[in-house]
DNA sequence: TCCATATTTCAACTACTCGTGAAGCGTTGA
DNA sequence: TCAACGCTTCACGAGTAGTTGAAATATGGA
C-alpha cells in the first residue's frame, strides 16, 4: 500500500465517529448494516453519517451497495489489514518492540519475556 | 490504550510529514536524532519541525530528551505498537481477513491458504 | 560576559474539517 | 403517477490545524 492511501485511512480513522463505525462494522463482515441502522446505532443525523460514509468509503476502509432503498455499508477487511500492515511492517520495519505491544500478534519466542515486561508496566 | 489516546496518535500520524518523521526514527532506535538533523533529513524549516515533533510527542508516538544544545528524538515503541494493537485487536476484533493482509502478522494455519489468496489479488 | 548555535514559542494568516438544515435523487408501493 | 422513504449533496458558519517568519529561550564556548 502506497504512503498516500495509508495518510487517507489514518485521517479517516482519527475521527471519534469514523472509528466507532469501523468497529461497528467488522463483527457484521460481509453481510453489513444498512445506513439508517447505523445512524440509530451511532446517534448521527442521516447527513452526518453519510459524509462520514463517504470519508471511509474514499480510503478503501469500508464498502457499499444499494439493496433497494437501503444503502448496506461493511467493512473492507483488506483495506484496513492494508493500513495496519504498513504501519506494522513498513513503518516500523516489524520492530520486535512494536510486535511485543501488539496483543494480536505476538512476537517470537525470544521477544516473549519482554512482551511480559511491557504488559506489566502498563 | 483508550480510545482517546488511539485518536490522537492516528491524527498525529495522518499527516505526511509526521509520518515520515517516524519512519526515520524507528531504524534509529533509542539513539534517536537531534531535531536538527530531522529538520535536515525531511527538508522542514526549524519552526515546523517543532510543531510536528511537539504533535507526535504529545501523542505519546516519540519521546525526546536534551543532551548539551541538542535535543534529542527517538520513536516510542511501546506508543505506537499499542496503536497498532488497538486497531488489530480492539477495532478488528483479531479478524483472520484482518491478519492474513498483514505481512507482519500472519494468520495462523488455517487462514494460511486465505493469506495466499489476498496477496495474489492485491 | 557576549556571541553563536539549537530549538521552541508566538502571532498572523490560510486552508481545511466538522456540524446543521434544506434540497435533491433514486426506489418502492399505493 | 404520486407520495413516502432512505440516503446523499449542497451551502453556510464555526472551529481547528497547518504554514510562515520573527522573536524568545536554553546551552556552550571564546
Amino acid at each position: 500500500m502506497e504512503q498516500g492511501k495509508v495518510l487517507a485511512s489514518l485521517s479517516a480513522l482519527a475521527h471519534e465517529s469514523r472509528l466507532e463505525l469501523v468497529r461497528l462494522l467488522v463483527p457484521h463482515g460481509d453481510d453489513g448494516l444498512p445506513a439508517g441502522e447505523i445512524a440509530r446505532a451511532l446517534g448521527l443525523s442521516a447527513s452526518r453519517l453519510s459524509f462520514h460514509l463517504a470519508a471511509l468509503e474514499q480510503a478503501g476502509l469500508i464498502r457499499s451497495r444499494r439493496v433497494s432503498r437501503n444503502v448496506i455499508y461493511s467493512a473492507d477487511l483488506q483495506g484496513i489489514g492494508g493500513t495496519i500492515s504498513y504501519l506494522l511492517a513498513d513503518c516500523c520495519l516489524d520492530h520486535p518492540e512494536v510486535r511485543a505491544c501488539c496483543s494480536a500478534c505476538p512476537p517470537e519466542d525470544e521477544a516473549a519475556g519482554l512482551a511480559d515486561t511491557l504488559t506489566a508496566e502498563s
